[in-house]
DNA sequence: AATGTCGACAACCGCGATTAG
DNA sequence: ACTAATCGCGGTTGTCGACAT
């Protein structure tokens, strides 16, 4: 034996809602709230409306605090690192945009930010070469585009960095001295970790070459580390024992120890200092970063997704099992 | 002035996930 | 355990106003 049915399809007015209809609706929610059944609430409160259409109406337009008009910069970046990291997953992004719906923000993509995005991307023979890394440190602009002008990104310009980059930063373990030509201009062999705390290099993606930020880790490929931090900013890292390594889709991907077969994770797409940064985590569900969805990605899934992702812009991905709750498997660009 | 085109945004639709019974 | 209603999400459509022809 199910629910009661819901609304009754042909007697419901359906179209745009009249101020009548939103004092109404407006009234009794704030007076009743919505009791948690949509599907019985407008006979309640005397709407002619399918429950279906009031909760959009409630949650797009009526509810307190909702925001709409321009959308900032500060917005801009937001939405642009998470379309590029998780893609259209409008829900999860206007989580991070308080007073902004979802669909808000998929009308404002689809209409505005895209398209910004695209002439924002000039094509490949009419970027500036990239200057020399030791410029005087950038600002970042705006990070965010498209995962494909990411990857486009990513293509035109690699950049390797030498000894005399370096200096300054402490490599989070020893580099072997034979890994390092005799002479400052040489370039490092990969797979080394660099932090300083409170700095570190970053990729500008808009601008086409490396900068300095107020970030606290730096990778280039690198290996299994991990940071306890659930923000981001690794004022630590340790090393787990790696225990696995593959590549799919071109990037690596590390399983440190702890790891277990049947963990679930989640996509934690921070955007520090506006530099979007994408992990997958295995804390758990309804904490500050992921509300209350219930979901997770097994690692199998998590794989696929990978593979199947537009938002590459990332040189490796690491999971990491050692803390169910705090650690979380981390990867920069 | 009439008509066409486009952009913005509100609202609807359909589907998968969740949950009450 | 199963069924069917409900929820929530993302994609799509409809409507309206501004502007161009």
């Amino acid at each position: 034996m199910g629910r009661a049915p819901c609304c009754d399809k042909d007697n419901v007015k359906r179209g745009p809602w009249s101020p009548e209809e939103d004092a109404k609706l407006k009234e009794f929610i704030e007076k009743n709230g919505t009791g948690g059944n949509w599907i019985a609430l407008p006979q309640k409160a005397g709407l002619k409306r399918c429950g279906k259409s009031c909760r959009l109406r409630w949650l797009n337009y009526l509810r307190p605090n909702i925001r709409h008009g321009e959308f900032s910069e500060e917005e801009d970046r937001i939405i642009c690192s998470f379309y590029a990291s998780i893609g259209s997953r409008w829900s999860i992004i206007a989580a991070q945009l308080p007073g902004r719906t979802d669909n808000d923000i998929k009308n404002y993509w689809n209409t505005k930010l895209k398209k910004k995005l695209m002439a924002m991307a000039a094509p490949s023979n009419q970027r500036r070469p990239p200057p020399p890394f030791q410029t005087p440190l950038q600002t970042i602009p705006s990070l965010s585009c498209p995962a494909q002008l990411y990857r486009e990104c990513t293509s035109y310009y690699t950049y390797t960095p030498t000894k005399s980059d370096l200096t300054g930063l402490e490599p989070t373990r020893s580099i072997p001295p034979n890994l390092w030509n005799n002479n400052n201009n040489s370039s490092l062999e990969t797979n080394y970790s660099f932090v300083q705390a409170q700095e570190s290099l970053v990729y500008d993606p808009m601008n086409y070459y490396p900068v300095k930020e107020s970030h606290n880790l730096l990778m280039f490929g690198g290996t299994e580390p991990s940071c306890s931090s659930s923000d981001g900013s690794c004022s630590q890292i340790s090393y787990g024992k790696e225990i696995k390594q593959e590549e799919i889709g071109g990037l690596q991907i590390y399983l440190s120890n702890g790891f277990e077969e049947n963990q679930k994770f989640m996509l934690d797409c921070g955007s520090n200092n506006g530099v979007g940064d994408l992990s997958w985590t295995d804390q758990k569900p309804n904490d500050q970063y992921f509300g209350n969805t219930q979901s997770g990605y097994g690692l199998e899934e998590v794989k696929q997704l990978i593979s199947s992702s537009n938002g590459c812009n990332y040189s490796s991905f690491f999971f990491n099992g050692e803390n169910k709750t705090q650690e979380r498997a981390m990867y920069y660009y």
